[in-house]
DNA sequence: GTATCCGGATACAGATATGTATGAGAAAGT
DNA sequence: ACTTTCTCATACATATCTGTATCCGGATAC
């Protein structure tokens, strides 16, 4: 249990351990909603050390948002990577709706405060951004293949298609956490899946090819 | 300018210009970031002015959230009655959006921050959760006359289309005001006529009618 | 093994928040 | 008119939050 640690090692952990506590309060109460003294407690710690090492809650927030980012940048890659098969794609795909499903508030709550900051904060931003336009474009390649694959042209930009897939994941999970009764746990991939038949059915019904959007 | 107010009239705007005031503020720096202090003062009135009317700050959001949602519900179900064409909605829509695309950072916030409230506040989300079933129900009513107009049944059961166009909503206004970069200012109207073309296209290919979802 | 350094705890000062109790002046009742 | 009632302002007591300054004990260096 208690093995002797270095300093850098230690040092590291700490840091850890204040950005999941932040994370879970952030979630919980609002960023603006969580003291540092909540932060440092739930962590195990105090105050002292948290202010050592950060140097505020806003340093704080920013670091677990481009932790966080990072990490979401990461899954994407490895998804956009691992996709052999469209089935497969979207077995991958449900499989991580099912589990994001199991604590669904939290989740949606952090991003959402997250965002919100990032929103009022100019200089995070960028950021942020970055992040969408990465899994849009991600996102894009996948809807490319896949009604390559159909034998149809896209029926609209490819970025277009990909940023309302992307933004439906969004708005589907904000309506499922206001309203779980109407909305099914799967709904995500369900509606990208339609989407993708609609497109497909769209593109061959026009004819080959265009480019509007 | 002083006009000689009753007393109902003279508390009733009391009430409204709190209620303005803390929307903006919430809005600027987040519910729980926008003190009692800072919101009676915006107002023009002294904390006694607020405490008077409302029970605290809590007691405040919930007339808020109910306001702006009673607001919201009538102004769909005029929008939804006064669609004379399918042309006309849509240019109905276009104008709706511009207009929010003027302050959008603003009201998504106000949303959000609301959103985020009823998410965590359990006796509030039946009121949110039933202002999102109305505007999908409209849509639902929409999307059916729109398609039933092109001779087509749908391809699916129009309360889950009904489900993306309002999903897509939120989701699109999210990545716009991420990055406004890549998502034009008409994007949703864009996005919503989009996905009724392809999904009548669907409709015309796999036969008359089908209904999973 | 001793001196040094550093990560975290403790203690303190100032600022800001909330909520209540009380008071003044305008509207309402008679 | 004058008394009552209501609305909002003022004053006060208390709790909480932030940030810094200081101290202790275990790592690191020699």
């Amino acid at each position: 249990m208690s093995e002797r640690l270095t300093r850098q090692e230690s040092r590291r952990r700490t840091r850890e351990r204040l950005l999941a506590a932040a994370a879970e309060l952030f979630a919980e109460r609002g960023v603006n909603g969580a003291s540092v003294e909540q932060i440092a407690e739930r962590a195990g710690f105090t105050r002292g050390a948290f202010y050592g090492n950060f140097d505020g809650k806003d340093a704080l927030v920013a670091e677990l948002l481009q932790e966080r980012t990072r990490r979401e940048a990461e899954e994407v890659r490895e998804a956009a990577g691992g996709a052999a098969s469209r089935a497969e794609a979207f077995a991958a795909l449900r499989a991580w709706h099912r589990e994001r499903a199991r604590n669904l508030d939290t989740w949606l709550a952090l991003r959402m405060e997250l965002l919100l900051h990032a929103v009022r904060t100019p200089e995070l931003r960028p950021l942020l951004a970055e992040r969408e336009r990465l899994a849009r474009g991600a996102l894009a390649e996948g809807v490319r293949r896949e009604l390559d694959r159909d034998g149809a042209a896209t029926p609209a930009d490819p970025a277009f298609l990909a940023l309302i897939a992307h933004a439906l994941e969004d708005g589907l999970l904000i309506q499922r956490a206001l309203d779980p009764e109407s909305v099914g746990e799967e709904a995500v991939v369900d509606a990208v899946e339609l989407l993708l038949r609609s497109w497909t059915a769209l593109a061959g019904e026009t004819g080959e090819g265009e480019a509007p959007g």
